[in-house]
DNA sequence: CATCAATATACTCCGGAGCGCATAGAATTG
DNA sequence: CAATTCTATGCGCTCCGGAGTATATTGATG
C-alpha cells in the first residue's frame, strides 16, 4: 500500500491508516515511540508544526519509509491509487 | 529519480539534491518559499526539529511529493527500471 | 441505550524553530 | 591566488511543539 502525500494533513492521514493497519492505538504507538498520545493525535491530524523527529520516530516504529520524487510521475503505482 | 529516506538527515539530503537538480540556491529557494535561507540550510542538514510545514513548503516549491510505504519492498519498486 | 475504549482538547512549563539581521566560513570561478 | 557566490552560524525575539497530566468528546460494542 503506497500512499502519496504532499501536505502535513495527507502525511498524517497516511500514517493513521498505517497505524490502524497494524492494529495499534495512538496510545500504544505512543508507548512504542516514547511520544505522548496527544502528539500522535496532532501528527495524524496534520498539524504543520509537527517536527520531523516525530515523523521519523513514528515511521521507524511502524516500519515505514519515504520515497521523495517529482510530482505526478504516473508510474505503475497509479493503479494502487484507485 | 526516486530517493528513499527514513531519517531527517536523509530527507534533507534528498531535498538538497532535488534543489540542486533544479539549479537553485538556498537563498533562491528561500525567496520562492518565503522561508529564510538559514531555515533551508537547517532542513537540508537534517535538523530533526524542522517542522512539517517547512518540509511541505519546500516540496511544493520544488514540485515534489512523498510516497509513504513499508520498508524494503525491493521488487515493487519499478522506479529503478527507468 | 449504557459502557468502555479510543481520540481530541486543555492547562502550564520548557526548549527550540523560524523570523530579521548580520557575518563567518566554505565552495566555486576567473 | 583573489574575488565572488553559496552555505552555515550567531543573537534577540516571538511563537508554538511536546512533555506531564487530566479531562472532554467521539466511537465501538454488547
Amino acid at each position: 500500500m503506497e500512499q502519496i502525500a504532499r501536505t502535513p494533513k495527507q502525511i498524517g492521514a497516511a500514517l493513521r491508516r498505517c497505524r490502524r493497519a497494524g492494529g495499534l492505538t495512538q496510545a500504544a504507538l505512543g508507548e512504542k515511540t516514547g511520544l505522548r498520545q496527544a502528539t500522535i493525535s496532532a501528527l495524524e491530524s496534520g498539524e504543520p508544526g509537527t517536527q520531523l523527529r516525530t515523523l521519523a520516530e513514528v515511521m521507524a516504529t511502524l516500519g515505514l519509509e519515504l520515497v521523495i520524487r517529482e510530482r505526478g510521475q504516473p508510474g505503475k503505482d497509479i493503479g494502487d491509487l484507485y
